[in-house]
DNA sequence: GTTGAGCGTT
C-alpha cells in the first residue's frame, strides 16, 4: 500500500501562456465594446488601484477600437485584484474579460521614425511650400519609410 | 452604431 509521487501541480510550463498567464502589471481587457474608450477603462480600473497607463488597441483598417485593450497597473497586487474584480463584469453592455497580458510591449517603438504629421500645416494654407531642403510630403506612404526589415523584434531588455 | 474571439495601433 504505497502511494506517493502525487504532485500534480508541478507544471511550470508556459506553453499556453494564454491559459495560465503569470501575474503582471499589464492586464489585457477583451470583449470590450467598440465604443469603450480608454477613459472609460481608466475610470473603471482605477478604482482597484493606481493605473500606470491604459492602451486601447485600435484597428488599422477601420481606425476604430478592436474590442480589446491593455491596462497597466503600478502594482501587481492591484492588477491581481483588478483582474479578478473586473473579469466578467459588464461594461457598456458587454461582458468583458480581464487577464494578464501575454504580450507586454506595444508595437510603436520604432525610434527614428516619427509616425505623425510632418508638421501642422494647420489648414490655413500658408502656401509656404518653399523650404530650404525641406521636401513636403503629404503622405508617408510615399517612398521614404520602406525599410523596416531592421525592426525584426525589439530587444526589450528589461535589465 | 451591428456580429465577437481574442493579446498590441492611432
Amino acid at each position: 500500500s504505497s502511494h506517493s509521487h502525487d504532485s500534480k501541480k508541478d507544471s511550470h510550463s508556459h506553453g499556453d501562456a494564454r491559459a495560465n498567464p503569470d501575474p503582471n502589471t499589464c492586464l489585457g481587457v477583451f470583449g470590450l465594446s467598440l465604443y469603450t474608450t480608454e477613459r472609460d477603462l481608466r475610470e473603471v480600473f482605477s478604482r482597484y488601484g493606481p493605473l500606470a497607463g491604459v492602451n486601447v488597441v485600435y484597428d488599422q483598417r477601420t481606425g476604430r477600437s478592436r474590442g480589446f485593450a491593455f491596462v497597466y497597473y503600478e502594482r501587481i497586487d492591484d492588477a491581481k485584484e483588478a483582474m479578478e474584480r473586473a473579469n466578467g463584469m459588464e461594461l457598456d453592455g458587454r461582458r468583458i474579460r480581464v487577464d494578464y497580458s501575454i504580450t507586454k510591449r506595444p508595437h510603436t517603438p520604432t525610434p527614428g521614425i516619427y509616425m505623425g504629421r510632418p508638421t501642422h500645416n494647420g489648414g490655413g494654407g500658408s502656401s509656404s511650400s518653399s523650404g530650404g531642403g525641406g521636401r513636403r510630403r503629404d503622405s508617408y506612404n510615399d517612398r521614404g519609410y520602406d525599410r523596416y526589415d531592421r525592426y525584426d523584434e525589439y530587444d526589450y531588455r528589461y535589465r
